[in-house]
Formats: structure tokens, C-alpha cells, sequence
DNA sequence: AGATATTAAGACCTTTTTATCTTTTATTAT
DNA sequence: ATAATAAAAGATAAAAAGGTCTTAATATCT
């Protein structure tokens, strides 16, 4: 009689969620002159290691990250990629239903043709993109280091 | 090779996608003075009829709808359930992480204990559960007569 | 009153997508 | 050469989405 979601939507995809995190953490990393391995990065964010490693190869692929292998290798960000705003991060992994989709999953919404709740979403829809547009991966590491803004569970 | 999520994250689930259509179709039928049988809905609203089905026993269970078996039998809102929000609807059916959880999915993020988001992402929360809440299902039985407005694809 | 047709409720099964784990291969510094 | 590291391939698990079939309720028609 298990007939529902079970509870977990959210607004990004886990894998997101993790790629989101693990971009601010590379960034805070590269910007102390340090590259970030797998193991320290999963641990950093609290992720499965292999799930992130992924998700990196992927970010990696797309341009979004940069990394080294061999000793003293890993993942960093260049000045492109810091840069890079969680719009970018979010589009890569989930694709822009988030961030341009009817709320309804109605494929021909539109402005001439809207859904019930078309006009009030997209305001809401709008200013989520606003924020992360406004949202620089670089822009994290300060509050990183001076308060107590985290980015693991505990 | 394939990594990512790709492309199917919106602001709800299907699930919930079907259920807030179908409760509109719903609410529109039971103004009209007549009851909407599964088949009519899942016409209406282009959802697969045995899985709207499903969800409109839970949101039975649940008492956001009512319904009658038998000839002439079908899916109703009372008094109550046509003044009942979008965001019951959502909060039933996908839960009130979209409306309440922290962006990134920490689980131990709060005012005190923010992550790097925090702040800005609870205004889009706020926002978003503000437009939900004020959304009664009964309230759009006008738009769907009057306008363009629909719940189908085509 | 009893049979029948109609409709929702419920149990259970299959497919697809997302999330996670395991193992092997390719690079690169030392 | 070797040790450390990411890249890649592929398997497995879990959750969401969708489908089949049976049961229960109820109006209507004998």
C-alpha cells in the first residue's frame, strides 16, 4: 500500500545538491592555493564517494570544473569556473524545468495559452533564477572562512 | 554511460503534478453540480488513469476529496476540500521539504547554522509557499470558464 | 427484494529513473 | 618503475511512475 512519493522532493535533485556543494567546496579549496581530492571532497560535503566522483566527471566533461590525476592531483576551479554561477551548476544536472518549466508539467503552457497557476509561478520560477544567477561559486569562500556557514551535515 | 539525472527535475513530482490538476478539474465538475468519474479526469488532465486513480484514493484517505462508488459515482469536493490550498495539496503528496527544506539538503541547516544559501534561498521558499497558500482549488473554477486557461497538454 | 451494471478501493506487479557501489583503466608526479 | 590519483565502465539498490486484476459499494432495473 505504498501508493506515494515517499517524501523526498526537493527542489534540486540530490545529485545537484551534491554537485552544488562539492563546487563551493573546490572553490574554497582552490582559492588556498589547494586542490581537492575525491576522499577529502566527499568527506567535506558529506556525499557517497563514488556519487560525487561521478557527478565531478560529469561537471568535469561540461567545462564546469578542472582537475589533475597523479599524486598530489585533483579537482580545482579556474577563473572561468569561478565564476560560474549555481544557475550554470543546476542546468548542467537538472536541466531548466526547474527554472523556466510549467509548475503544472504542462509541455504547451504559455503566456497565450497558461496553465492555472501560470502567472504567479513564474514570478516565483523568476526570482529562484535571479538568485542563482546572482550566486558565483567564488563568492562563497569568504563566508566560509569567517562564520559559520557549513556544508555537511553535522 | 549515463550519469546524470538527466532532465526530469521540476519544482514537483508528477504525482503531485497530477493531483493539483486533477483536484482543479475536480473542484470545476463539483461546481457545475456534477460528480467526475476516473476516466473523465484522467482525459482531462492527460494523466494515466490508473495512476491518477491512485492518487486520488490517497488524497481521499487523506480528505482532500470525496467520493462516491457506484452508477452516477465519482470524485466531489466539499465545502471544505474546495477551500483547500495548492500547498495541502503539495505538502500530501511530495511532503514539505520544497516549502521548509534548505536548498542544498542539509539536514542540520538553520538560522544559526546556515548553509552558504540559506538566507536567500528562504525567501524563494517563502515566496513560493505564500502563492501556494493562497491558491484554493475552488478559486479557479472561474479562469478554466472564462479564459484560456487549461489542464491539458494539447 | 434480488440481480445487474457501474464505479471507486485496494492489492500487487512491471518499468523507468535516480542513487549508490565495485572494479578496471589511464595519467602523472616522484 | 611505482604510487597516487582521476576517468571510465558497469553492476546493484531504491524510489518514482505506470499498469493489471480483483474486491467492495451503490444506484437502477426488473
Amino acid at each position: 500500500m505504498l501508493y506515494i512519493p515517499l517524501l523526498r522532493q526537493t527542489m534540486f535533485s540530490k545529485t545537484c545538491e551534491y554537485a552544488i556543494r562539492a563546487m563551493i567546496f573546490i572553490a574554497r579549496k582552490t582559492k588556498e592555493g589547494q586542490r581537492a581530492g575525491i576522499k577529502e571532497i566527499a568527506k567535506g560535503i558529506d556525499s557517497p564517494e563514488h556519487f560525487i566522483a561521478k557527478i565531478l566527471q560529469e561537471l568535469g566533461r561540461k567545462g564546469l570544473v578542472q582537475s589533475m590525476k597523479g599524486p598530489n592531483g585533483g579537482f580545482y576551479l579556474d577563473k572561468t569556473s569561478m565564476e560560474r554561477s549555481l544557475a550554470d551548476v543546476v542546468r548542467t544536472i537538472d536541466g531548466d524545468k526547474v527554472l523556466r518549466g510549467c509548475g503544472l508539467g504542462l509541455r504547451y503552457c504559455s503566456e497565450t495559452h497558461p496553465c492555472p497557476i501560470h502567472h504567479e509561478f513564474k514570478k516565483i520560477r523568476g526570482q529562484l533564477m535571479k538568485m542563482l544567477e546572482n550566486a558565483k561559486v567564488g563568492t562563497f569562500t569568504a563566508s566560509l572562512e569567517k562564520s559559520k556557514v557549513f556544508l555537511k551535515r553535522s
